[in-house]
DNA sequence: ATCTCATATCATGATACCACGATATGACGA
DNA sequence: TCGTCATATCGTGGTATCATGATATGAGAT
């Protein structure tokens, strides 16, 4: 009972739910979300450990950084939630944002690692517009 | 994305897990559900509609009760997540106790419909042991 | 229409959760 | 060992959620 509502609680809240929209794309390491998501770098961690606590991600250590991923077990059940809503994510503003942030902040790995910690997708990225 | 939370916070609460699982085992009316999980008439009541603005159960009227049941599309989500975590149900004494006190309650049926209201099960069959 | 009874909503106090800044931990390099 | 830097935890104020008792709604029967 108490692990069914700890994955209710992993999903109960926005920030967790951008956050593992993200991991259905990639692994990221927490200076990887902290730039993509636009949050700061302790509320992202809180919720990471809420949803580690859910059993959802797990974490493996890469030169400094922490990855998080989903795990084998958890990422069915995530996927068919999303996939189950999948209108109501596709329409999301900050959704669709963080899916590009996401892009692009992957894009900066170098031989698929991140290498270059927290605050790299400044804000100036939007004067191109 | 605010389906998935609403979702989410239908399944972050042990109370409502344990609706849920009760509703998996039948349509239930509120005073049956009252009688069976041992709990507040209001308590239980807004519990529901919380799980109802989820998405997650439909309610028809029967004669003077309302029924509640498992929508149809959720129905396959909440067996995957019950089923996932189906150990750490099984072992769990408030479920237990819920799933025989349904039962008990759902054998005081005429014709397969409630016809009782609240307060048939009280706590005389404890007696019995 | 009025009474009854099942269900829904309201009001309230206690508890839990959130975002954020400040501080602590702990692995790596010098 | 001593910095450094990514990540984790702590403290705090504001907000949401919970359980419960009191009250409101609304359908069926008289």
């Amino acid at each position: 009972m108490n692990d069914v509502v700890l994955i209710g609680k992993a999903l109960a809240d926005p920030t967790r739910v951008r956050i593992l929209y993200a991991l259905l794309q990639s692994d990221l390491c927490v200076c990887e979300l902290v730039d993509a998501l636009e949050m700061g770098q302790s509320t992202l961690s809180s919720h990471l450990q809420t949803i580690r606590q859910a059993g959802i991600v797990e974490t493996t250590r890469r030169h400094k950084m922490v990855s998080y991923a989903l795990t084998e077990e958890a990422r069915p059940l995530v996927e068919a939630i999303m996939h189950l809503n999948q209108a109501s994510l596709e329409t999301d503003r900050r959704i669709a944002r963080d899916r590009t942030r996401t892009a692009e902040r992957l894009a900066l790995r170098v031989h698929g690692v991140c290498q270059l910690g927290p605050g790299q997708l400044d804000r100036s990225e939007d004067r191109k517009k």
